[in-house]
DNA sequence: AAAACGTGGTC
DNA sequence: TGACCAAGTTT
């Protein structure tokens, strides 16, 4: 019976959830929203101790936001990932008016926020009464009705299923600490668990969901030259997809002059592939098409992906190796 | 509709 | 240490 389910659900919830995560706190929409798009993809450890604060503190409401500078936004957002979330979050701050929509039939128009964040967004800040499906309720359903099949539509099935449409926040709050906390993806707490007695799926839990068939990333070799004048260096804004709208410097396919000083090798592991590149260092060479130059202070005000961030540490350390 | 999209935690 | 995974959405 479901509702015995319920009971226990919030039994353990009460003695064991997570309440005093700020987001799970807090009753500003805003501030659930901005939490919800940190949280895509991203462990709460990360946003909780490095970003969801910092952020607040420089756009505190959904007006201040919109009317702020979209580099400023991907500045906060700097080594958080997925660099899409925060320009469609400012877009959609601008979007709004000002004024976020109250329930998730309207939020979902806005851009970067899709069916499990509209629920989020309005099960938490407006108590309407929809189930989400993240990464932690679809691990339990996929254990909870013994479902190996990855299949988006059939789990929303079963996310209505298990709903208790009576209380959402609580359920929808219960739920991701048990998947976060108990129906783990490796080593399950099951005797714990407050589903223990209804799960279909508890005799074998790591045979839910199937295992993913895994394919290895390639590796793109690029070479990345560092164009340097004096103190500065060149960078240009990125206006591809991948990272855009972030800083970076030179870097192409082709192999390097070998007159060129070589700074070493920077490896850096995306979701799709591995980047390896050899860097190099030009003193000689004029500003190339599209780049500018920023000395080392100033381009602590731009917003750079990881892998650039270790370009600049190499940087520094070649420096420290030429004056000794 | 499969692939793209970042980074760090974890074991 | 490398592979998997994380409060998913977009194209």
């Amino acid at each position: 019976m479901i509702s015995l389910a319920h009971n226990a659900l919030y039994h353990w919830y009460a003695q064991n959830g997570r309440h005093t995560l700020p987001w799970r706190i807090t009753t500003d929409p805003y501030s659930i929203y901005v939490s919800e798009i940190m949280l895509q993809q991203t462990q709460v450890k990360t946003v909780l101790e490095k970003f969801y604060f910092p952020f607040l503190e420089r756009f505190p409401t959904l007006n201040d936001l919109a009317h702020a500078d979209v580099d400023d936004v991907l500045k906060m957002w700097e080594g958080l990932g997925y660099y899409t979330r925060a320009r469609n979050l400012h877009a959609a701050a601008r979007q709004c008016n000002g004024i976020l929509p109250t329930n998730a039939n309207d939020l979902i128009k806005l851009p970067g926020i899709g069916q499990s964040t509209a629920h989020a967004i309005s099960a938490f800040a407006y108590r309407e009464s929809l189930p989400i499906l993240d990464a932690n309720v679809k691990r339990i359903l996929h254990r909870y009705f013994a479902v190996k099949e990855r299949n988006e539509n059939k789990l929303w099935e079963y996310a209505y299923k298990l709903f208790d449409p009576s209380t959402p926040f609580d359920y929808n709050q219960a739920m991701m600490d048990v998947g976060a906390t108990i129906c783990t993806p490796k080593k399950p707490l099951c005797a714990c668990c407050p589903f223990e007695r209804w799960c279909q799926g508890k005799s074998s839990p790591l045979e839910y969901p199937m295992a993913k068939t895994k394919t290895q990333k390639p590796i793109r070799l690029r070479t990345i030259i560092v164009y340097q004048r004096e103190n500065s260096y060149a960078l240009t804004q990125r206006r591809t997809r991948f990272l855009s709208g972030l800083w970076g410097f030179y870097e192409s396919e082709e192999l390097a002059d070998e007159s060129l000083k070589y700074l070493g090798e920077v490896t850096q592991h995306y979701s799709h592939f591995t980047l390896q590149a050899n860097v190099y260092l030009n003193k000689e060479s004029i500003l190339p098409e599209g780049f500018e130059w920023f000395d080392l202070d100033e381009i602590k005000k731009l917003s750079l992906s990881r892998a650039d961030h270790k370009v600049i540490a190499q940087i520094v350390g070649d420096q420290k190796t030429y004056h000794h």
